[in-house]
DNA sequence: CGGAGTTCCTAAACCGGTTTAGATGCTCTC
DNA sequence: GAGAGCATCTAAACCGGTTTAGGAACTCCG
């Protein structure tokens, strides 16, 4: 190692005795170099092993080279979600490629983001931004628009917006288990959504009520949780003390079905025999539970490089190429069965299912 | 808005009427510039709104002024493990605050991470890296040493290093969680580990060992699976076939536990009277489940910031500040119980237990 | 054959900061 | 009162690329 120093554009040029406006057109593929001077340029960078620091380019080009993605949730909730890491290898895949980096921030849950978002552009860190889990009348698109910072919201189609949208629809998802249920006799489905100033809150939630209202369905009993576990346990106490409680609870994710599942069974419940179960995410666990859930996988890979080539095509001022994704799947598991026969006719005030397999359960213990 | 153009140093200097050098002096908080006229550069560089171009001082400083986290793992498993947003969230916190940003890169499991290494610092975008999921014998250490690349390590001491390590000792809580199963009179404390060419993998299994040995037990059963929640059921199942299943069994991660515990009701048994299950994580599920999940809990938040701490001491080339860590805690909860008294004092090659359970659940599903 | 048009390339400006060398004015000292 | 020493500040170089203006050589064409 004789030299310390890193190697620069001024290395290459020396040594391939041109100058370092040259190399750079080389390196960028642009005209006004010879087809055979390009070549020669590029054969030595390749030799000397100089690769362009993108600290230099960024100043050059008045750009980061970097987009960003601001998270804010409190982390538990986050560890909890199978949505980010794929969504995030998805983005890389993309970003990688076209030699952008993707910083992170995961900030406190009540910092509202906003501070955050107006420090990355201030300081000129990132050259776009995704903004995910959208609240109604979120302030941040029209923050980055004063900003002047690209975005790509990430979630349902809001419509109105002045930036592009990008996400998979809840609504085939939530219709899907919906309809699922319904051919399994079930008639007072349940739902237990997330809170609904987020927009993907409220969407799966219009979603449950529209597959009901097209099943022919009477409105059923639906609690705002908020995607936690906590939350999901809380909810579906709530609905099992119902005068008439659901034969079946539709969930907005995994984790707040699997903490209903839970309760649900500690009560003596028989999952799907007494209440049939699904969630949305397909979490890893989802299939390894006792029943293994039934819920609804979304491609989210392929939904972060889809948001990725969009954030870029902003940066860059292109058109938007209109990606396609894959609709949210229903994946039928055994937390969802036939609706319970022996059920009474005539609803009453107390909850002889329970009452009946709280009983069974007594039996068996004093066995 | 009259201009368009972003705000510059020099518009700074120009309405505060001295140099550019005065106004990078004075923001630096370096000698050279009097009191007053300090305080008026920065009430001007204030009342305009002016924030230094990090892309500009990068450039000037030869320092990115960004960390890197590179994650090699399939997403799924990731979605699953409640480390990463918390740990991240720990960096964060220390991060921001020094004006750092992180660089976050999620790659295939398979690509082995060093190109990964190698692209960020050939184009010069950090300053320095986290390295997670540590193998024994891992090359990049090394790797990173030659490129000079300052790294800090993040999991369990490994000692012969040339990077400093900052990790929360794995040892503690499985010991604790293995002591406590003695203490309820287990004596067939069977493991279910990660990968043993894996770190944590490694570390958690010896801790299982030796806290076996330090209780006077006999070697138990271990089976070394890969953290997820796939490899954890069938490690699961293949403890519950064995001659001689285990009461107790010590998971090296949540996932595998919940896995294992569902795999293990799915067969009639019931946790914790017939089989005794820890985790390790304390994801937010756990609490939730039926029965809630003995784990061990950890401070991530704690050790990310710790990790961020060291990593920017060491960019600077300053001393370690030792940074103690909180010690990983037991979480005793409902799947862990007194080892079942009603077992045959002779081994035989069927299992009595589970048929006696068998036949119970039969009876049931008869009546 | 002289001027217009191309092609290929270089020198120098530029991005927006940091940092160094040096100018200026002031006090201190003998 | 002249030179040393210091504090304060400015001008200019610098980080490592990109990009623009322009020069040299070569072709084309009337």
């Amino acid at each position: 190692m004789l030299s310390v120093t890193r190697l620069t554009i001024n290395d290459v040029a020396r040594a391939a005795g041109v100058s370092k406006g040259a190399v750079s057109f080389a390196l960028n593929s642009r005209p006004g170099v010879a087809p055979d001077t390009r070549e020669r340029i590029l054969k030595v960078a390749q030799e000397i092993g100089w690769t362009p620091s993108s600290r230099a380019r960024a100043l050059s080009v008045s750009r980061s080279l970097a987009v960003g993605l601001v998270i804010a949730r409190p982390p538990a909730t986050l560890g909890a979600d199978p949505f980010f890491p794929s969504f995030i290898a998805g983005l890389e895949s993309v970003l990688s490629e076209r030699g952008y980096a993707l910083l992170l921030q995961v900030v406190a849950d009540d910092d509202r983001e906003t501070p955050s978002y107006r420090r990355l552009v201030d300081e000129g860190r990132v050259d776009g931004v995704f903004l995910t889990d959208m609240f109604m009348d979120d302030p941040r698109p029209g923050l980055l628009a004063e900003l002047g910072l690209p975005a790509v919201i990430v979630g349902p189609a809001l419509g109105d917006d002045v930036w592009p949208t990008v996400g998979v629809d809840d609504a085939p998802g939530i219709s899907a288990a919906v309809e699922h249920l319904v051919a399994l006799g079930h008639s007072r489905i349940a739902y237990v959504g997330g809170p609904c100033g987020m927009v993907h809150g409220h969407s799966r939630q219009r979603a449950w009520l529209t597959a009901l209202d097209a099943a022919g369905l009477p409105s059923a009993p639906s609690i705002e949780a908020d995607f936690s576990a906590e939350s999901g346990a809380t909810a579906t106490r709530q609905l099992l003390e119902l005068a008439e409680p659901p034969t079946a609870i539709v969930y907005a994710n995994d984790l707040m079905a699997m903490a209903g599942m839970s309760l649900a069974q500690s009560r003596g419940l028989d999952i799907p025999g007494d209440l049939s179960i699904t969630g949305y995410d397909d979490s890893e666990i989802a299939a390894h539970l006792q029943p293994a859930l039934t819920t609804v996988c979304t491609d989210v890979l392929e939904w972060g490089r889809a948001a990725a080539t969009r954030l870029l095509e902003l940066i860059d001022t292109q058109p938007a190429t209109d990606i396609a994704l894959p609709t949210a799947k229903l994946v039928v598991r055994d937390s969802t069965g036939p609706v319970p026969t022996t059920r009474p006719p005539t609803p009453t005030t107390t909850t002889p299912r329970r009452r009946q397999r709280t009983t069974r359960l007594r039996q068996m213990e004093m066995k």
